[in-house]
DNA sequence: TCATGTTTAACTGCAA
DNA sequence: TTGCAGTTAAACATGA
């Protein structure tokens, strides 16, 4: 077993041991699998969105930051035990790069080829958890379905008229009018508390199977950007704006500024080893685990445990940091396919430590928007400086350098939040 | 003009 | 076989 899959589980046993409440949807009748989304209340949306395996060599960064290829033992994502028990259909003739793996290994989140086999009711529900308030704009969740499933970005728009007839259509969806004072355009959409047990207990059913699987990668709106810049390549060309961080990575715009504007998402997939076990070196300081774990705050790395089914979704508690909190890192490109992967950088509310003031001297700081690498520490840029994370616009910064977490999956050894 | 939202219809696959 | 759930496509209206 790889260190990550063993402090997973180590994790996972002492979290259980606490909250026996949280060993799941097992009885009762949330036992159907397939057609319950009671799952979607403890659901951790990067984990979906993550590889339980890699599907293609993953690529980390070691504790000099240089890129180097993963062991083809990869470790698996934490806490899959989480995720419903889908299977996502392959079918003879699919060349995807998944080709093969077990369905288990597709990654939704890179994979182009595949069809994630969640219902377009389902997809809504997973946007709409993920945002840290209880309503999402159309938009918002057509990104959050392209930011966290390759598929999407790269076929047909047709997808969102699906969407658009779901929210409409299902009972279970209801529009939130926007106030006068709002700008923007259309209305917010929230599950419809009336049906919230029904969401909860499972309404939706897995999608259909039939046009899962599509023979060829669909990219009919990919478009490589000009320059050879690996963590721009795949973005959607004006379709949306991502802003890019002065360190070459993209502060996510999916969760837009209607839904959560101080979210910062890290997009694409990430090796836990070399996060966890590593300190983090920032502005030249080395950051110990401990200076970054807050129990008054919320953290990322509180957000790798799973969710206490007391949570109540309408705080900020647990529940939204899974939802908002990922940490991935994705390295320019799949060995396999040549296919560009997504290189941003997921996190969220990493409180700076006290020694931190904005002042940091770095002459890195790339005006013009060009990535400046990923292992280039650069200062904040001061026209974007919010002051709201260390990991938001108002420092672009990125995880380089080692920091040890080996403690964060003895959660005895974790303050519990206060829920 | 385009995004958003509603509605209708046809189709597929699954389960009873 | 039939009904239902889900998908896809299309037409149309509305508003920024």
């Amino acid at each position: 077993m790889s260190p990550s899959a063993s402090l997973a589980r180590r994790f996972q046993q002492n979290w259980l041991a606490k909250h026996p409440q949280d060993s799941c949807h097992t009885g009762g009748n949330l036992d159907d699998s397939l057609t319950s989304l009671g799952w979607l209340q403890n659901l951790k949306v990067s984990e979906i969105t993550q590889p339980r395996q890699a599907s293609s060599p993953g690529l980390v960064l070691d504790n000099r930051n240089i890129i180097k290829q993963e062991p083809p033992d990869s470790p698996p994502p934490l806490m899959t035990s989480q995720l419903p028990k889908l299977e996502p259909r392959v079918q003879i003739g699919d060349m995807a790069p998944c080709c093969g793996t077990s369905p288990d290994a597709i990654d939704y989140k890179t994979n182009p080829y595949v069809k994630p086999p969640y219902s377009y009711a389902t997809l809504i529900c997973m946007a709409m958890k993920a945002t840290k308030k209880n309503k999402i704009t159309l938009s918002s969740i057509y990104n959050w379905i392209t930011d966290n499933f390759m598929y999407y970005r790269l076929t047909d728009p047709s997808w969102q008229n699906s969407i658009r007839h779901n929210l409409s259509l299902n009972k279970c969806f209801e529009k939130v009018a926007r106030r006068k004072d709002e700008p923007g355009k259309g209305g917010f959409w929230r599950i419809n508390p009336d049906y919230g047990d029904m969401v909860e207990n499972g309404v939706f059913k897995k999608r259909r199977g039939s046009r899962d699987v599509i023979p060829s990668p669909p990219l009919k709106r990919f478009k490589l950007e000009d320059d050879d810049f690996p963590c721009v390549s795949g973005m959607k060309s004006g379709a949306r704006e991502d802003k890019l961080l002065s360190n070459g990575l993209y502060a996510d715009s999916s969760l837009d500024d209607d839904d959560d504007e101080n979210s910062l998402t890290l997009r694409g997939d990430f090796n836990w080893t070399s996060i966890l076990n590593q300190d983090i070196d920032i502005g030249g300081r080395t950051i110990k685990t401990e200076d970054i774990l807050d129990e008054t705050e919320p953290s990322p790395f509180m957000a790798m445990s799973p969710p206490s089914s007391e949570t109540n979704s309408d705080d900020l508690g647990l529940d939204d940091l899974f939802s908002q909190t990922d940490f991935a890192m994705d390295l320019s490109v799949d060995f396999q396919t040549n296919d560009p992967l997504d290189l941003t950088v997921q996190g969220t509310t990493i409180r700076p430590p006290e020694w931190w003031s904005g002042d940091v001297v770095n002459n890195n700081v790339d005006t013009n928007n060009n990535c400046s690498g990923l292992n280039t520490p650069v200062p904040p840029s001061p026209e974007s400086d919010r002051g709201d994370t260390m990991w938001g616009d108002s420092l672009g910064l990125g995880p380089t350098g080692n920091f040890d977490l080996e403690n964060l999956f003895d959660i005895d050894n974790i303050p519990s939040p206060q829920l």
